[in-house]
DNA sequence: ATCGGATTAGAAAATTTTTTCTAATCCTGT
DNA sequence: ACAGGATTAGAAAAAATTTTCTAATCCGAT
C-alpha cells in the first residue's frame, strides 16, 4: 500500500471514529505512522484528504448501484441492502456527517444529490415492478409510491446516524434490513408475505 | 432582552445558518452586536453557550410533549406534527448536528436518549390507540408496531437533515407531515381513510 | 557505486481561534 | 452627585492547528 493510500486509510479510520471535524492532521499522521510534513507532501491540505476519500466512496457507490441493476425480486432487494449497509459502515464518517461534508464541498453536494436522485428512482422502479408482479398491492393513494421511494432512500441512508444518536452501540445489519422492510411489509399481498417468509427462511448467505 | 439572551439568540442564528462547528466566537459577537470579550464575561467558554441553548431546547421540548399528552385522534397527531416541526426549525442546528453536539457533551446525549425513548413510547401508544378504535388495522406481523414507532420517530426527527442534504431549499411543513403520514396510511382501515380525508379537508388552522 | 529525483521527519512559521487581561463606561442605590 | 459593583470593548496573550521550509534519507536508473 502506497503512502498516499495509507494516509487515506488512516484518515478514514479517524474520521469514522471521531467525526471529520474533530480529526487533526496529527491524528491522521499518527494513525498512518507518518509525519505531518509527509501528509503535506502527498496532499496540499486537509480538504484534499477528505476529497480523496469521497472520490473513493463515490466510485464504490456507483459500482454498487450498477451491480444491482437486476431483477428486483425480494431476494435481490435483501442482498442490495446488505451491500449498501456494508458500504455505509466503511464510509461511516460521510453518512454520519453528510451535511458537514457537503457544506465544506459544494461540488460534493452537487454530485451526491445526483446520486440520491438515481437511488430514489431505483426504489421507485422496485416498487412498481413488485406491484406489477403481484407481491405488493397497488398504491393506496396517488403519489404514494413517490413518497415511499423517498422514505426508503431516507431510511436506508440515515439509519446509521439515527442509531448512533439513539443508542450507544453500533447498529446491526439485521435491524437495518428490518427497518427498510417494515416500510414495504404493509403493502405486501398474500403472495408477497409468502415470498418474504420464504426468503427469511432461506439464508442465501450460506451458499456464497 | 438581556445581553446573555442576546448572545444565545445570536449564537442560535449563526449555528442554524452555518452549523455549530463552523461558528466562531467572533461571528456570534458580531451577530449580537457585542464584543468577544463581553461573550467571555457572560459565558466561561463556547461550550457553555452551546449548553445554554440546549437547555432551552430541552425545556421547550419537554413542554411540547406534555402539551400533547392528549387523545391521539388524527387531528391531534397532525397538530403535534406541526408543533414538532416548528420546534425543529427553531433549533435546527441541533437536529442537523445532533451527533456533533452529543459527541461534545456526553451529558446531553444521555438526556436526549431518555427523551427519544419517551417519544418512541408516545408513538407506540398512538398506534395502539388508533388500532383499538378501528381506524388502523392490526399489525401485520408481531413486533411491527415497535419497529414502526421507531421509524415514526426517526422520520419525524431526521426529516430536516435529510432534506438539507437532498435538496437545497428549506423543507416545508406540508412535505414533512406527508412523510410521517405516509408511514401510517398503509395501515388505515376504510374508516381510517375516511377520517384522514376529512381531516385534510378541514383546515383547522383557520379557527385558531 | 553514484547521481538525482522522490520521499520523509521534524522544526519553524503562519494562521486561526479562544481565553485572559485591562481600562473605560454604565447603571443602581443612596 | 457619587461610590461601587456590573458590564463592556478592545488589546494582548495563549492555545490550537495548519502550512511551509529544510535537511536528511531512500530508491531506482544508469
Amino acid at each position: 500500500m502506497s503512502t498516499k493510500e495509507k494516509i487515506l486509510a488512516a484518515a478514514l479510520k479517524r474520521f469514522n471514529a471521531d467525526g471529520m471535524v474533530n480529526v487533526r492532521l496529527q491524528h491522521i499522521a499518527d494513525e498512518a505512522g507518518k509525519s505531518v510534513g509527509n501528509l503535506a507532501y502527498h496532499f496540499p491540505n486537509k480538504q484534499a484528504i477528505v476529497l480523496g476519500l469521497y472520490k473513493k466512496l463515490e466510485t464504490e457507490q456507483i459500482e454498487l448501484l450498477r451491480e444491482f441493476r437486476i431483477v428486483p425480486l425480494f431476494d435481490n432487494i435483501d442482498r442490495l441492502l446488505e451491500a449498501v449497509f456494508q458500504h455505509q459502515q466503511i464510509y461511516r464518517f460521510f453518512y454520519l456527517d453528510t451535511l458537514e461534508v457537503t457544506r465544506a464541498f459544494p461540488e460534493v453536494q452537487a454530485e451526491y444529490q445526483k446520486y440520491i436522485e438515481t437511488e430514489v428512482q431505483q426504489w421507485l422502479q422496485i416498487l412498481e415492478f413488485n406491484t406489477s408482479r403481484g407481491v405488493m398491492s397497488p398504491e393506496p393513494r396517488p403519489g404514494f409510491h413517490t413518497g415511499l421511494a423517498l422514505q426508503l432512500w431516507a431510511t436506508s441512508t440515515h439509519y446509521m446516524a439515527q442509531e448512533m444518536v439513539r443508542s450507544t452501540v453500533l447498529p446491526g445489519l439485521e435491524a437495518y434490513k428490518a427497518g427498510v422492510w417494515n416500510l414495504l411489509i404493509p403493502l405486501f399481498t398474500k403472495l408477497g408475505h409468502q415470498e418474504y417468509e420464504q426468503m427469511l427462511q432461506s439464508p442465501y448467505d450460506l451458499f456464497y
